[in-house]
DNA sequence: CTCTGGATTGAC
DNA sequence: TCAATCCAGAGG
């Protein structure tokens, strides 16, 4: 698509990519119709990194991090939700940055359906939920994030001082990295 | 093959 | 605060 983020945006510094999507649109043209969200928390992860699925090398599941940049990493997690994960830096380095919230931009209706609520908040605050609002499922897992019907779009840039760094979300390991990033006082982040 | 626990969510 | 729910990953 003509107006997506190009596969070499993918190839900057993945803690670079983590900040600079937020900001940025996820869209999704699923069969039902589109529906899309403005990225407002990201989390990265990195090779040397326990806390990533990638740390212990390449599996059926992780496979996709360990191929070429700018494709979606989507698992399955807890028996019942989907994680999309943007794929970062070039074939043979696994690196990948969480998308963990969004704030709704189209297809709301489609969304409330899909995720049972009318209560905007509640749509895209956390990464399950942001695919079940999208209609992401494992069947986008290895799709391209620059081209095609699954793609990021470049949004307008929030200032830097926007911006707060801390700690990452529901992992044991490597527990104390600076390494989610999310839009200050922005209501539809996936804590509080 | 069995066992453990998880990049979560929503109900209590 | 805690159970649901199932599969990936580790170990035998």
């Amino acid at each position: 698509m003509l107006e997506a983020l190009p596969q070499s945006f993918y190839l900057q510094d993945t803690v670079t990519v983590a900040r600079q999507l937020l900001g940025c649109m996820l869209v999704y043209e699923s069969e039902r119709g589109r529906a899309s969200g403005r990225i407002v928390e990201t989390e990265a992860y990195l090779a040397a990194d326990e806390a990533s699925h990638s740390f212990r090398g390449p599996t059926a599941r992780n496979g996709v991090m360990f191929g070429p940049t700018g494709y979606a990493y989507v698992y399955f997690i807890y028996g019942a939700h989907f994680c999309i994960n943007a794929v970062t830096q070039p074939e043979g380095v696994a690196e990948a940055v969480l998308i963990r919230a969004l704030e709704p931009v189209d297809g709301l209706a489609l969304m409330m359906e899909r995720r049972r609520t009318t209560v905007a908040r509640n749509l895209c605050s956390g990464p399950g939920k942001l695919c079940q609002a999208l209609g992401i499922t494992g069947a986008q897992n290895g799709a391209a994030l620059f081209d095609g019907r699954l793609r990021i779009r470049a949004g307008e840039t929030p200032a830097a001082a926007e911006v707060v760094a801390t700690t990452r979300v529901g992992i044991t390991k490597a527990a104390d990295l600076p390494l989610r990033f999310y839009l200050r006082d922005n209501p539809h982040i996936s804590k509080r």
